[in-house]
DNA sequence: TGAATTGTTGACCCTTCAGTCAACTTGAAT
DNA sequence: ATTCAAGTTGACTGAAGGGTCAACAATTCA
């Protein structure tokens, strides 16, 4: 018994996360989100609350969208563990100018954002544990499996972080 | 025949490079930053030009502080190639929540400026040549080095950035 | 058709931003 | 002591930042 939403929520979200991403948060203005979200300010507060609020569910979104399907890839059982690391190494996009959205907040409004900080954080872990599963069969030694895991999470945060530097880069 | 500086340009810079490293370029006010520096607006302005210009002479300052000696372990004719990697990695801070300003940066303001792009772009090249020379001896196939030269590289950036996220970060 | 409810709008708020500048201070040279 | 070049000061500027809100519009229910 109200006026309906003449917007779709979801895709609003979708193009927040876009510009978060390519613009990092700081850098991001409300201007330029509710320019991309097709939506008003008031709208725009009304639906995400604040800015930070925004932002934490645009990196959901993308947790969802783009940092899921890499552990699917690294935890499924029915693939040998390093068939399942190449996997995921291959799904790395060659040419993303704008990185990752969780590697460049690690980078960034981490540093500055103690509860973005811990979603980061939590984020990387579940990424460092699935390496960890893959590894289980190569190693022997649980101790050795583990730097290998944390080994590898780096090698993927470096590879994502470097590809912002590369020719090419939008901005 | 005119008035002396009252200030050390040098010191005056290091503060600057500590504060884009703690906070990153775009959150660095220049209000924290002649703060931290000690100076006033004009004396700021009239020494560095800009808020970017002071950042490429605070990243210039980073890069022989910190990044050129890394490249003077890995490039010494005297040991080992594989000894000059480790003490490279183990030149590396265990606990620096700041993480590294070239990655930050490259993570950062390098999606959104070109200019500091190509610096950032030009050391990571600068390292990698580095590791290069330094695996040298390792590899016969010059493409299977010139891949581990980048994979070193890659892992020294998720290193740094990743430190980032870890307890005790400040902010 | 009219009341009630809720989404939408965009002008407006205060704060902070990067950057400027005219008045002032300093010290060397005369 | 006076002059003068050059460093210093901090108030000021216009723009842009994030965030708010009263008026308005659209729908449902009676």
């Amino acid at each position: 018994m109200a006026r309906p939403y003449s917007f779709d929520p979801e895709v609003a979200l979708e193009a927040a996360m876009n510009v978060f991403w390519r613009d990092g948060y700081d850098l991001a203005s409300l201007s330029q989100l509710q320019s991309a979200m097709g939506i008003q300010r008031g709208s725009l507060y009304q639906e995400f609350g604040s800015k930070k609020e925004l932002f934490l569910k645009a990196l959901n979104r993308y947790i969802v969208q783009f940092v899921d399907p890499g552990i699917v890839l690294l935890t499924q059982s029915c693939v040998s563990g390093q068939e399942r690391i190449r996997a995921f190494f291959d799904s790395v996009p060659k040419q993303e100018p704008r990185g990752c959205l969780l590697c460049n907040s690690a980078a960034g409004v981490a540093g500055t954002d103690a509860e973005v900080r811990q979603v980061i954080s939590e984020q990387l872990g579940r990424l460092r544990n699935a390496f960890d599963s893959a590894l289980i069969d190569a190693f022997d030694d649980q101790n050795a499996r583990k730097t290998e895991a944390e080994r590898l999470t780096q090698l993927y945060i470096g590879k994502r972080v470097e590809a912002r530097t590369m020719i090419g880069a939008s901005g």
